[in-house]
DNA sequence: AATAGTTTTGCAAATGTTTTCATTTTTGTC
DNA sequence: GACAAAAATGAAAACATTTGCAAAACTATT
């Protein structure tokens, strides 16, 4: 059967081994009620004889929508984006729409570059990271157009439509965890917040809240880590290593806490005994490693497919307006954070 | 600038604009060497104030390549694909492809279904994790004649170019390390061997190794578990909880083992003193967890990048004969793992 | 069995580009 | 400054589809 033969199998070929017009065999694609049962059954049967394959490029010149979705990523390894990712996908999947996915490393001037390419494919949509954009990827999302969705942050005042959590209460709910186990003492471990909202809202609110609570947090109790356990491990060990060390941790997001937590085990300190250790976050490890992570859950798999919900509905009219949603974050409280130990007072 | 007005900005307006035909204007972006420097100037700025973008559309249509290649994943959120997917993309990127990602939730009929959907999509290439896929899915491939890589595993007699490490090997180097350490009672938990030639593989091979060893493993020590952390967590917990219970346990991949880690911890039972734990594949997590996990080193990243490099040879037609790359392993011996005691002899 | 209406099909134009071939422009040589 | 050769540009066909419009084939009604 289908002898594929260095000829190429287009629709004229279809057509022709069908018996009927060029015309006709697109119709019984693209609006089959309008084509005979017969008729269609034919075609068919000369589409799997043939093993013909439809070619959108040549739909997508006619204004057909491309059905794809341009998703841009800070990067695909990490926890927090796999699962992100993979929800949106999914959504997507189930609306018939395929992802063309690009990635950045974190770096906004590559994911200027990505979305132009992503542009040239004629994605009928786009979905980011983040708020944190170049201005001119926001200026050239406006200048063409094209159905956006911002992922993982909600911001009120945001340019493009959003769906996430609400990073600076992110920020504020975790240090006040800390706070209400009665801790004063606290160590703040967090990612470069330069080029990346989500961290900086975070630290901002967490800092917020202590600050609120009369609390300072002394220079050396502050530390840039980058988002690998390995280092936050480093981190984490410099600062409990001081003579005065802080009785909690607060940590940017949960795998520089999945890291703190194993920095302290290795300094024979116990957690959450010696040291709280909180996370941002609540990845996919998070609650499974031992001792649980005490962290802030923000929905990801809820937020991805939110996401890929709304962006279809951009793309195909049916709601077309700014939309920004925030999803509810949640204070996950496990067994790296206890009450601490008053020694008088 | 780029008034943008409701007016589609085509090559046709580039070219009026430029005040040059539209042919200069194409060949100044695919021959630039083929037109007058201040010829392409004045293309450069026509495009620059008019916002153009290239439509790939159609110059697919003209049998150019679409620059996507297509992979399909079983899952994005799992850390070893994710791995692996990071590093093809930017082995993509670098070669200025872009990725059209599928994920079919580990069921191959669905994966075939997300086959054809990037063949539509004229994909230039495809990539695939694993040789474990339906016969349609390989009829499909042939038919097609698109240039295809297999990544992850190695196999000498695969039918479609393959990179990747010999699972069955995997397998055998985790029994043997095991072994060598004195272990004779050990136990197995692997995930579901159906459609799945990684797990199965390595679950052959080591099984093989143990019966060279004159080992047998009886039924109660042989445990099935999906991958996921809390899944093996439990499985490992009720293999380890009875009275008769193995010195080592050896799982099938690094998630199920960092479980096992986790429930022997859970049981109270000190990981390596009491049970040794052994794992296969090497996942980010797993050298920086405490204790680190023995395992099998398979090496993602490389991977990843090799099979990139690979597709991009395929389908720019410079290598076009099937190959198949085996990726070293390496025992990884870290703290979950130690010499059985010897009670008596 | 003719008519009107309805359903089904086909023709041809259109989509945004690339490319071949022909034409025009430039350059170099005498 | 005329001529040939080389370089740059343009016109038009081609690519694989969709779709508006017209024609053809049915149905139902008389």
């Amino acid at each position: 059967m289908n002898i594929n033969h260095k000829v190429k199998i287009d629709i004229v070929a279809v057509a022709k081994a069908a018996g009927v017009s060029i015309s006709t065999v697109s119709r019984s694609f693209n609006h089959p009620d309008l084509v005979k049962a017969p008729t269609r059954k034919k075609i068919e049967r000369a589409v799997q004889k043939l093993g013909y394959i439809r070619n959108r490029a040549a739909q997508v010149m006619h204004g057909r929508r491309s059905g794809t979705i341009g998703l841009i990523v800070p990067t695909i390894d990490h926890a927090i984006f796999a699962e992100v990712t993979q929800a949106f996908s999914d959504a997507m999947d189930e609306a018939g729409f395929t992802i063309l996915i690009a990635s950045h490393g974190f770096d906004l001037e590559k994911e200027y570059l990505r979305l132009r390419k992503l542009l040239e494919h004629r994605v009928d949509g786009i979905a980011l990271i983040g708020l944190d954009h170049s201005e001119s990827t926001y200026q050239l999302l406006e200048q063409q157009r094209i159905p956006t969705v911002a992922i993982w942050n909600f911001d009120s005042t945001s340019k493009i439509s959003c769906i996430g959590a609400d990073n600076f209460e992110a920020g504020r709910m975790a240090a006040r965890h800390l706070l209400s186990l009665g801790h004063r003492d606290i160590g703040l471990i967090f990612p470069d917040t330069t080029e990346n909202d989500r961290a900086r809202n975070r630290l901002m609110g967490a800092r917020s809240e202590l600050s609120g609570a009369g609390i300072h947090v002394p220079e050396g109790w502050q530390i840039v880590s980058p988002y690998r356990i390995s280092m936050a491990k480093d981190a984490c060990k410099s600062m409990l290593r001081k003579a005065a060390r802080p009785t909690a941790l607060l940590c940017g997001n949960d795998i520089i806490a999945q890291g703190a937590v194993y920095g302290a085990m290795q300094l024979h300190l116990s957690v959450p005994q010696d040291v709280s250790i909180m996370g941002i976050g609540d990845f996919k490890g998070s609650s499974e490693m031992e001792p649980g992570l005490s962290t802030i859950r923000i929905p990801a798999k809820k937020i991805g497919r939110l996401a890929g919900k709304r962006i279809v509905k951009e793309v195909t009219g049916e709601s077309t307006q700014l939309s920004r949603q925030r999803c509810e974050l949640k204070l996950m409280t496990r067994s790296t954070t206890r009450a601490r130990l008053t020694i008088s007072t």
